[in-house]
DNA sequence: GCATAAAATGCAAGCGCTTACATTTTCTCT
DNA sequence: AGAGAAAATGTAAGCGCTTGCATTTTATGC
């Protein structure tokens, strides 16, 4: 196993067709300068042989590796597994492939795997969001590595946006609250510290509160890791308070879960006694008793259009533009109006 | 944009630093041949110049890639991503990147793309199951990639596997629902052409059936894609069968919760009417009311072992040996006796 | 202080591919 | 059939890095 595998290499395949290494590097890549007599049997070489080009010495040698970088908090999260999925498949559309590292919400990490993707030779890149350190931004830029930044939306960010408004999809939903009477609100998100787009979505939050009449610093925020475990916990918090909330806003859905689920254990109903809502609309957010008011984000969609920008970024033909991309309001059975105006 | 980035080159650092080439490669892989002095200054050059090595360079001169790649079926699934994910953590602890990419069920796609990553110097691959061309597996042979097949198990496979026993985990959901005294049951699965973990369920189902007396062939088999949607609509097809079952054996989380919501919606009670399994324990099992009976699978410690597995082929310290994880059958609300049997 | 061993450094070849340029073959037209 | 243009092919120079070997510097022992 050790042993080196024996990979047959340009110049094996031009040996055996009887041709240069030239004339078979142009069947692979430029046809059509190729008469179809040798292509014939340069490619009958090339299959018998099982020839793969070698992809180290072809991006040495063009300068262009066809690879795109992509860098997630975490695969762990559906939500971006959805999104990376579009990208992916939008890129190979274009001749593209994508790489994906995690960083585990370390920007220390992040910034490691930026510069080995960026080593690797990757042409463009991908980020979630913009927290991070302005060191990174400068490499890229004095690199002139393309790169496009998704998953919120800002109009002063350093390369440009494909992504969606965390703040006012917050507020949205936050309004939505209020208006049905809510008044003791109470926030559970997702830590916010080094991530814009839990911070945004609380501040929206914040915001929309604020809007009503209301004062945030009297609304209790619980801020604690992504799992249903911990929306359960945070839960089990509030609702020890003397003055428990009457609504829950969450920052996203597997927390909202978390609160739905633990509620049902307790015998407390959603939503005659408690309102929750959530961020992001995953799957489970139908399949939950009840069905979870949340936020819609066209993942696919952004996907898409981060790919298409990023290209063409790459080849020169794009104008800089970010995109900001609708969200939408999903009012389900989670959110009901609160106990006093029922 | 399209001008090529600036990246400084070994040379460059080696200039800045006034020694030459060969100093600052050795400063940067094996230190301890350099004398600190010397060090320090091509250390101070290399971050003065915010220089990164050249990956495909690199690989070049040393034929080791360190990268590992993947290929999974789809990453929407929230399931491989859970996997993806421990194996990154576990690999990136050994000094490996991990390279995934998606074949969209296609055998087709998946087989370009072994060959792309075998060209981008992939020191290792995982694969996903057995279902494949042979050729696929005569071509890695010959190259003697180290390769590890995952999430499923078999004796006579063409490389090691670290996974579990699909078929006899399927045997054990589908016996405790023949032992509750269901006679009428109907299984809802995947596709299971070129997916042997899907057919292997079935067949796992199949074999307790007929351990019960049931004859499996009169027992309605429903295939179909992998979504709540589709789990749904088998559901309500089933549910139009003169005589309609009082279990339904889902081949995965996801199609149970098509058929628990479908059933809710249509108001038909889920034990007491009608039975339902699935396989996976995603998260969602436990969120969804009633909560669901299915297959515990070991995820995080499928990707430890199977990185582990993987880089003692690469570094020629494997035996060859195959790892079957144990699966735990999760009894939940979702499986109660046959309504004859209440 | 000098011979010798050991440590540090430099030189240069080569990893597999692409491509500008040079050369040969084939085609077209008279 | 032969000149000239066009198409096909070959030659060889790198792309940025590592590493065996040669060379220089530093340390060691007497």
């Amino acid at each position: 196993m050790a042993s080196a595998p024996i990979a047959p290499r340009l110049e094996d395949v031009a040996k055996a067709a009887g041709v240069s290494t030239a004339t078979v590097s142009r069947c692979l890549n430029t046809p059509q300068k190729v008469s179809e007599k040798t292509r014939a049997k340069v490619m009958h070489a090339v299959d018998q042989l099982g020839y793969t080009p070698h992809f180290g010495a072809r991006v040495m040698a063009v300068n262009r590796s066809f690879i795109i970088g992509a860098i997630v908090p975490t695969m762990e999260n559906a939500i971006f597994a959805r999104g990376l999925q579009a990208l992916q498949e939008a890129l190979s559309d274009m001749g593209y492939t994508l790489l994906v590292s995690s960083s585990s919400y370390s920007p220390r990490i992040e910034a490691a795997q930026i510069r080995s993707l960026i080593g690797r030779g990757a042409d463009g890149l991908f980020l979630i969001g913009q927290d991070r350190d302005p060191d990174v931004y400068t490499f890229l830029q004095n690199r002139r590595v393309p790169t496009v930044l998704t998953w919120n939306f800002a109009q002063d960010s350093p390369f440009p946006y494909v992504g969606f408004d965390n703040r006012r999809a917050a507020y949205d939903v936050a309004q939505a609250v209020c208006l049905r009477g809510h008044r003791d609100i109470a926030i559970v998100s997702a830590a916010t510290f080094d991530n814009d787009r839990a911070r945004h979505r609380v501040e929206g939050f914040h915001q929309a509160l604020r809007d009503t009449g209301l004062e945030p610093c009297s609304v209790p925020v619980i801020e604690t890791t992504y799992s249903i475990e911990s929306g359960g916990r945070a839960f089990e918090a509030l609702m020890r308070h003397a003055h428990p909330p009457t609504a829950i806003l969450c920052g996203n859905d597997v927390l909202a879960a978390g609160v739905i689920k633990r509620a049902s254990e307790m015998g407390i109903d959603i939503p005659t006694r408690v309102s929750v809502t959530g961020f992001d609309d995953i799957e489970l957010a139908q399949v939950i008793t009840p069905r979870l008011t949340t936020v819609h984000v066209p993942h696919r969609r952004m996907g898409n259009i981060a790919a298409r920008t990023l290209v063409e970024m790459i080849e020169g033909t794009h104008d800089g533009g970010s995109v900001c991309l609708d969200t939408s309001l999903m009012l389900r059975l989670s959110l009901g109006p609160a106990p006093s105006h029922a």
